[in-house]
DNA sequence: CGCTTGTGGTTACAGTTGTTCACTGACTCC
DNA sequence: GGAGTCAGTGAACAACTGTAACCACAAGCG
């Protein structure tokens, strides 16, 4: 029952939208917490004073940021988990959806990956609050493998965060390797889950 | 066969050092890419003019401050590893030894966590060479290890590189967690490390 | 000693920043 | 259809920025 909204509303999205995209292109070779209000006007093309109908701040712009960059992820983190096939069938299912993903959003995961230990710290707690969802959802799924069987809540969530953690990595390395790197740079990442995934076979007993 | 440097040179690096003292100081609330050149002086107390006697651009400052907050920091890491007693023991050994750094150099830890990926390219560049370098150095010391018989060098470094990103995440940690949440950390920390010593005892065969 | 060197200070400039206020004019709703 | 709402404008503000030119004066060195 989405009725569809009004031409005003339609267009301030847009505008908003549009503040969204300017801010993340221009955080390619900046932090947040240098990133000026009149800077993103500029870029969009609207006077100064508009950026107040939408942000308070370029902080609030960057939580912003948080909910478009990782909202959207929490699907593709829960399939890349509870894919078929073996454990290493699924570690390099994951590497190359990582790998996708890194190609098709880069300046998403910069962000995420820059403002994660930033100097602006609304956007730190809500990218720690994402990620600690992300660790729940990942531990959620490998409950219901077979290989946990025994495991301690605790330790799942542990888990789950090395996992979380290593996949941001992993991205993170993939945005600053050379096109020719990126094979290197995926056979590693995928040698580093493979033998957390070993240590998870024999973490008990 | 080193002179007593005059008192120029002295007073040079005095200032020099107050330079890197306050930049440190002023970036526990900031990225290094909004960190103005005036503002640092305006914290030494000196003319702005005076900051181009010791750096070329705030950029240079960072590179300097990697310098200071990893250089220092090598014979830590290789203790760290080469330390007696069995595999837990170490690694418990590490995780207080990473607990003692980040309180005692808490800004220092700060910085590199947030310009490891922040804005500023030649900082970026200049961490990540000190982290390739701890990784070659950790390699060096896991390789002496009998665990490591069989290993590849690739192998190793790969284990070696996931180890340092693993101690400076949890060094990260450390720094916010409030005083209370310490120990938590610190045990989480610990079973991470411990879950990848299991997979390195079982990644061959 | 006097000459050179170079750290740091002073003044000034042109641009930029965030924020305010009063405004326009197109959309919304009764 | 007329009144009200509100996204976006334009001008003005004080404060800030990096950088240039020139100066002062203590240290180094022949």
């Amino acid at each position: 029952m989405s009725h569809t909204l009004g031409i005003r509303q339609a267009q301030k999205q847009k505008t908003r939208q549009a503040f969204l995209d300017a801010a993340l292109s221009l955080l390619e070779e900046q932090s947040l917490s240098s990133l000026g209000l009149r800077e993103v006007t500029r870029a969009v093309g609207v006077a100064p004073t508009a950026f107040y109908r939408h942000f308070h701040s370029t902080a609030d712009l960057g939580v912003a940021l948080v909910e478009e960059a990782l909202g959207s992820l929490h699907p593709m983190i829960a399939g890349t988990v509870s894919a078929a096939g073996d454990s290493d069938e699924r570690i390099d299912r994951a590497v190359a959806l990582i790998a996708r993903h890194v190609r098709e959003h880069p300046a998403h995961i910069r962000f995420i990956a820059r403002e994660r230990n930033g100097g602006v710290q609304k956007v730190r707690s809500a990218i720690a609050e994402q990620m600690a969802r992300f660790a729940d959802e990942v531990k959620a799924e490998l409950a219901k493998q077979p290989e946990s069987a025994g495991w301690s809540d605790d330790d799942l969530l542990m888990l789950a965060g090395l996992y979380v953690d290593q996949m941001l990595m992993t991205a993170s390395t993939f945005l600053e390797a050379a096109p020719e790197e990126q094979d290197q740079v995926a056979r590693v990442a995928t040698r580093r889950m493979r033998l957390i995934s070993i240590g998870r076979r024999h973490w008990l007993g």
